[in-house]
DNA sequence: CGCGACATTGACGACGTTCAACCCGGGTGG
DNA sequence: CCACCCGGGTTGAACGTCGTCAATGTCGCG
């Protein structure tokens, strides 16, 4: 039992220093963080929280990958984010313990971090440099929220998919494990109309499809359909 | 001139008692930072900053009012924030000191205090509430722009637009001094399909347009069209 | 008086959502 | 082992929205 536990931290810790989060801290302050997190699984499918519930944990995606995304009571939904290991599912939840519009769910079986909001609070308030990475992430989010918004109003469904599709790439690599609704709700579309862009990448030649996945054949003829990257 | 400054310095501390950056500090420190402030005067269709500038000083709105937006190199322009008198203009520059996409300017004749960075900084290390509200205020942002996503991707251009009057309404009170040009920047959208809303509303009697002036009649009836879209 | 910014309206057409039908593959239960 | 079913993929057709273009009107200011 010692012995688990000593491995999953020295496992976080490894996770952790590589966070956008706790990026530049000291080993001793990543150490002592790591001993503070409990680790939880979660089955592909699962829901970790929900959209309304209050806050009372930081969350770090450990393993797996998560989807953050917030819905209209007309069923209407958008992927926010994808999480990879290291990558933080609440910042302003810890700060506020307030409820918000987003909720999370696993996309494959995923490990979640969790230390609970006190401790990570005063952790914070020691190492201003994890406040500084926090509020340099929240611009990233707002920018990307903003670019999002800028892409709806002006781009084509189909330079929007591109854009979602080489944002993925450069995050994940040339194989993707999405199904076409999960494309959609990132590029605000529908999936017949993701379905049909799709189909034009597959007859250009830069893209292959099987069930559930996708491979990007040709990144950089990809690359020239959209100048700019996503934060997703 | 000494007589002068006192004033400035006792307008600011009011200004900012009611700002929801500074909200909860002692009166101490607010004096403190209120005498740090400098004041800038703005005319009308002034730039304050520009899209891709560095930023080495934190600014908050101290008369009259600011529009905060980002604009694609295809010259769509959205309108992220209209910023009255307490309200902050870039709460992340001041932590990361690099550009973002935002670009602000004086929609009226406008008074912009500014700290430098090093001075806010410090200021904010000694006074974690002040963190925490910036932190929640972009949380607000965040989730803001989650829902202007939304709107954009399931309602229709009416329905968008007669949510951003309701909105202007609630903050601004009946009295709109805002173009067509940039209710459309708001509403993600044209001045033409703008215009043609805003005909149907006058039809209904809900409002009365003037030349760059609107005038909110019925609010409730107006929020009635928000609520049928919102509820049904 | 004339110019420029803003307001207004009509006509047109493209895009994309919606609906409907069908296919395919894999997992489950009889 | 087969039949079924369900989640996902694929395609066609139709309709409505709204962006675009163009013309014209109107207000305010120098």
């Amino acid at each position: 039992m010692e012995k688990l536990a000593d491995q999953q931290t020295s496992r976080a810790i490894d996770i952790l220093t590589r966070s956008p989060v706790f990026k530049g801290l000291p080993g001793s302050e990543l150490q002592k963080i790591a001993s503070r997190t409990t680790w939880k699984r979660y089955t592909k499918g699962e829901g970790i929280f929900e959209a309304g519930s209050p806050c009372d944990s930081f969350l770090v995606v450990l393993q797996g990958l998560v989807k953050t995304s917030v819905s209209s009571i007309y069923g209407t939904k958008i992927t926010y984010l994808l999480s990879r290991p290291g990558e933080p599912l609440n910042l302003i939840g810890p700060f506020t313990g307030k409820p918000r519009l987003l909720e999370a769910m696993a996309i494959k079986n995923s490990c979640i971090g969790s230390i609970p909001r006190g401790e990570f609070l005063s952790f914070a308030w020691e190492n201003p440099e994890l406040i500084t990475n926090i509020i340099s992430i929240l611009g990233f989010a707002i920018d990307s929220a903003n670019n999002r918004i800028i892409d709806l109003v002006e781009k084509k469904v189909d330079q929007r998919l591109y854009k979602v599709l080489y944002t993925l790439y450069s995050k994940f690599g040339p194989r993707l494990y999405l199904t076409s609704q999960e494309l959609a709700d990132l590029g605000g579309t529908t999936v017949e109309s993701t379905l049909r862009s799709m189909k034009k990448l597959r007859l250009l030649g830069l893209i292959k499809t099987r069930r559930g996945e996708i491979e990007i054949l040709k990144p950089e003829e990809l690359k020239k359909c959209c100048d700019e990257v996503l934060w997703i």
